[in-house]
DNA sequence: GCGTGTGAACCTCTTCACAGCG
DNA sequence: CGCTGTGAAGAGGTTCACACGC
């Protein structure tokens, strides 16, 4: 494999394409062309056939790509081939209700445990798991070299979470906080913020009003 | 106002900066320079003035930005000055999770109603809400004619879910499911997508291994 | 002096269109 | 003939750097 640097943009749509050809492949369908992901992901298959070659070249011309073969390739270029460990920390409804919905379906990955910070909650039960002390945090770094931590606390202990973890040593956030999070820059955050959602969604109800 | 054309980038963008003066209102702060706000939000300085300066001349030099006309104009830019309702659709530890954490300090939003389409949950109460049936969707559409639906539903019915909210005249939707969703392209759809944002730090963990 | 607003340069991503291979 | 892989053109977004107003 070529070490490639490439914008995240990119490396979003191969994670939709894995998604695409993982359906495509419990439909027992063993070739895809450019054209059927890029129906199914929403955008041209001139920009399929791009981000698949900046890798290397994966299609047959004339048929398409091999399932299979493309998905094994887009996995390994994702490092999802062995997907590192997701823990939760911040025992609320909203970890406890990502751990229920699990991550079936997406390529691998597992939450492997839920912390919090509360004692009350420590050892209660939270979608078949006990409740960690954030305590622990440290300890399950040490174990698992590679983990991204989902941040799951209330509004205002974001920043306390994240100093945790990343003194534990772990390099991968996802936020659900509405916080900005200040980290060192070998740390990478991503954030899911539904409010920022919601605004876009309505500047763009309002803006379509206005074309009309 | 001035009808712009503008980039979803920058949306986002404003969607921050509300958010970001929010807080410095709450801290009682009363202006703010770009530099202040770009810190805040992980951007240039630059980026922001120029974000601005597309819809007006909000700034005075040498001082910067008053905090509550800034914020006044970018909520009227986003239209968030008179939030839509939003509704919830899928009453699964998703759906009630999102109840349960609320929309505050986000603008205005709030959780307006949660519908299911399993009778058995009907009735039920959902973190002090009534479920109600995905029939009377098609009867609060009407009511109320801005709407943002959030669907949470269990992977595979997101398509259903979503046909029936476009049927009752939804023309704006964020999607919990990982399904591509197909609808008008009137109606506007954003996803949240746990997996994919965990490609990403997969990815880039991965990567910089690579380059040390 | 300080910070905004903005032309201009720069850079990155996307789209087009076609050569080339199966 | 069909579909990939890709140079070349185009579009869009970002950064620079500075004139201008407070």
């Amino acid at each position: 494999m070529i070490a490639v640097k490439v914008s995240e943009k990119s490396i979003r749509r191969l994670s939709h394409y894995a998604r695409c050809l993982r359906l495509a492949k419990r439909n027992g369908e063993s070739i895809m062309t450019s054209q059927q992901m890029a129906l199914n992901c929403g955008i041209s298959s001139a920009a399929v056939r791009r981000d698949l070659s900046i890798y290397g070249e994966f299609g047959k011309q004339g048929s398409g790509y091999n399932v299979d073969n493309l998905l094994v390739n887009i996995e390994r270029i994702l490092g999802t081939n062995d997907p590192p460990a997701v823990i939760i920390v911040g025992a609320g409804s909203i970890g406890c209700a990502l751990i229920n919905s699990g991550l079936e379906g997406t390529g691998g990955y597992t939450y492997n445990s839920i912390f919090d910070n509360d004692p009350a909650k420590t050892g209660k039960d939270c979608a078949g798991r006990k409740i960690r002390s954030i305590e622990d945090v440290a300890g399950f770094l040490k174990d698992h070299k590679e983990v991204i931590a989902v941040i799951a606390v209330t509004t205002g202990s974001g920043q306390i979470a994240l100093d945790k973890l990343v003194k534990a040593g772990c390099k991968a956030i996802l936020s659900f906080t509405l916080e900005p999070l200040r980290a060192p820059k070998d740390v990478e955050i991503k954030y899911v913020e539904v409010s920022t959602e919601l605004d876009v969604l309505t500047h763009s109800m309002r803006r379509k009003e206005r074309v009309d």
